[in-house]
DNA sequence: GCCATTTGTTACCACCCGGTAAGTACTTTA
DNA sequence: TAAAGTACTTACCGGGTGGTAACAAATGGC
């Protein structure tokens, strides 16, 4: 009965699927094809386990068992935890550009253009990808800070951006500009923290009800 | 036999007072007069840190030398960390009562109860006193998880009261009162991820912009 | 068939954290 | 002044975590 050595660790029930693959697929310690985990598997894993139980609270062995292999796997794919959240944002920011290319055009008005902005958004949240959101920058490195908080700019100039070119052309009207955008990002990225129940609400109906919000207010139009 | 006894883990500081204590005062360990250290002291200073570091990343250390005491001495005035937690929350909730009792006024339209909610709930969110907020349920035990739901409920069965109050009485209007009441805990709440430097902004400013858009919106009234 | 590269594995470490046992000093009370 | 409680301290444990060293098996090119 040494106790230094774990020997409990090797032994993982083959049968017992657990809750802790429930994101994605995932079989057994050893089921999978050698091969078949490339850094995107990870990432795809990852991102919704980081979004489901919050990075500090995923270990890397629950990552590594939700793909069937063992923790310093890993760190063949990536240099280090924090390198895999990274990334993780990084590949959350270039999956909402392309999601939003499709539907974007310049032309439109400044509020439709917000519209689509936030209907994207929406929809890669309840993906559980944007782990951008999930990111909390006091547990990162100095150089890891400023990588997240560059791609937080960037996603927050986008939006300022489309309400800068609303209030142009006058399909909209605020006075703060900042506070605006941060009570708009406050009400999507909030959303992380709404238990299962809420979130089964289908994301069309979400982005629908928070632009009708954010565009006309709940106060009675005055007489 | 056992490796796992480290003897280096007594050895500590005890002049490094470090930045643990930013926060509130604090000097080096033992400089504080006994005595001084009660329940609610610890609680003020837990829920700053719970809020600035979030929870997991708070050690009992860490909440420990702030108050220039030892770990072990929380446990005279509480049972577990998740127990602080839990008082904080409480704590939390008694003194948004208290805010709120001075300015609430059931004879009000439901848009200004909606108001004084929302102004007394941004102060206290700037205060670092709604530990409500930063309490992730998914670290909690089962019991704590209840109790801190409770209160979360009881919070948000109190803005709904608000609207409810608001849309029949004809100053609010609005089609889904569950995703409105989202829409605004998650604007608020999300203050708490705010970097520094946005939360310079008064707490006065914050609630007026967020309860202007909350009521008008942001779209440009149509002709 | 052989070798280099890719993709993993086992065994392990140093560190930190929540929590406990047992003892100590100060303060109140009878 | 002595007992009883209050408010701490030192020393320690078990368990978990990110990360590393060293080794092994599958794969593809020659």
């Amino acid at each position: 009965m040494t106790d230094a050595v774990n020997p409990k660790r090797a032994e993982r029930n083959p049968t017992a699927g657990g809750s802790a693959a429930r994101t994605a697929g995932a079989g057994q310690r050893r089921s999978r094809k050698r091969g078949t985990v490339n850094k995107d598997v990870i990432m795809g894993i990852a991102s919704s386990m980081f979004r489901e139980r919050g990075y500090d609270r995923t270990s890397l062995e629950d990552i590594a068992s939700a793909l069937s292999i063992t923790k310093p796997s890993l760190y063949y794919h990536f240099s280090s935890k924090e390198d895999i959240l990274l990334e993780c944002i990084s590949r959350g920011y270039i999956l909402f550009q392309q999601k939003i290319a499709d539907r974007d055009d310049v032309r439109l008005p400044g509020r439709e253009r917000v519209r689509v902005f936030l209907e994207a958004y929406v929809d890669l949240i309840q993906d559980n990808v944007l782990s951008m959101i999930v990111a909390d920058e006091r547990v990162m490195s100095d150089a890891g800070k400023v990588k997240s908080r560059n791609y937080k700019r960037m996603i927050n100039r986008d939006l300022q951006d489309r309400l800068e070119a609303g209030q142009r052309d006058g399909s909209l009207a605020f006075d703060d500009i900042k506070i605006v955008a941060y009570g708009i990002f406050g009400m999507v990225n909030w959303m992380t923290h709404w238990q299962s129940g809420a979130l089964d609400i289908p994301p069309a109906a979400v982005s629908d009800q928070f632009v009708k919000m954010i565009f006309d207010g709940i106060g009675a139009p005055r007489a």
